[in-house]
DNA sequence: GTCTATACGATGATAGAC
DNA sequence: GTCTATCATCGTATAGAC
């Protein structure tokens, strides 16, 4: 029986992948170098270069799946009709999916300005389509009269910072487990769009 | 009368902090080199040196020149004593502090991780500062049965990261005027931690 | 105070041996 | 598929002329 000596490409690639996801987040993409990357996977540096053209393409290659896998797993998530029920959904949904990846989203979000033109517009276009799943969520929630906000784009981009912030403090095994987190935020968030006892009071005169 | 030619040091020295705040907020600290900083400011590289010791100490400067700003501004604000005024006059504070500073802050949020161990420490007892700063305005708050959250730490930080989010897409002279956006954020802050008027009932009932 | 010149290590990427 | 060796370039920082 065969058997290959030296050969790896089927574990060396995701190993290189790996690393580089690690060493980004932690150091920032142009901090990073492809020697440490290849240290970090254990082989020279030019080996890389068998897995990726250049280091432009393995950062756009990490963030680029990070979208896809954000965009995939949140259409696939069943989403209640009602509007306040669908936002408590979607906040469930984006506190989990982004504590269980710190790196990567860590990755989209600053190393934005570290890529290419062409690579930052597409990724931008991913990210809007992320965001404009938000806010149709409103807007449903708004002319259903159950949520109350003066402009649609300002409330979903402030809400997608408050949920993407916690990424920026959250360690696992802290003093609050994945769960409650996402029940405070999913508190805040509704709150923040909800209609004051005027808002009803008004909407029951009509 | 006696006049200096190639002497510019009250001049040179401002103008590096400026090149420097532009490009690091731009491109990224580790991205920017001292010759691209000296091309900006007009002067060969080697001259930077006379500005500053090395290129962390122009980072670090940078980041806590900001934050000293920062805790000075809202040190001189005048403090409503009712929670919610206060609360509100915070919220408009930090909005209107931080469109007029977006690169600082951007790089005040962004490069930490490039700083030396030491400069970061003292880095983040600054930011924590001014944290507990909102933190002590949200316990004041819910102390007087103004406010309600499950977890004072945790919404300061989602707060301020909603709050500060808005460097990532407030341009000058777009859609909507920094007042309005402060409004707008003040009524989304003041939602969150808003009773319901289930917590006004059980409270009118003790 | 600014310049030129330079030290010297690190960088991304490639060529060719094995 | 991985290695070593190498290229050209760029990095921060310094020394010394003017």
């Amino acid at each position: 029986m065969a058997r290959k000596t030296g050969s790896h490409s089927e574990i060396t690639g995701p190993k290189v992948r790996a690393a580089a996801l690690k060493l980004f987040a932690s150091q920032g993409y142009a901090a990073v170098s492809m020697r440490q990357i290849a240290a970090e996977v254990g082989v020279q540096a030019g080996a890389l270069y068998l897995y990726t053209p250049d280091k432009q393409s393995l950062l756009y290659d990490l963030m680029h799946s990070h979208m896809d896998e954000l965009l995939e797993a949140w259409r696939r998530t069943e989403k209640p009709s009602y509007p306040a029920a669908l936002l408590e959904r979607f906040v469930q949904f984006h506190i989990k999916f982004h504590v269980t990846r710190r790196d990567a989203v860590f990755i989209s979000y600053m190393e934005l300005r570290n890529l290419t033109p062409e690579n930052f517009t597409e990724l931008e276009r991913l990210r809007r389509r992320y965001e404009d799943g938000l806010e149709s969520i409103l807007m449903a929630g708004q002319s259903a009269g159950e949520f109350r906000f003066e402009d649609s784009r300002l409330t979903t981009l402030a809400l997608i910072a408050m949920l993407t912030g916690v990424t920026n403090w959250y360690k696992p095994g802290g003093r609050l487990t994945p769960g409650q987190v996402a029940d405070i935020y999913t508190d805040m968030t509704l709150n923040s769009v909800a209609c004051t006892r005027a808002d009803l009071a008004r909407a029951a005169a009509d």
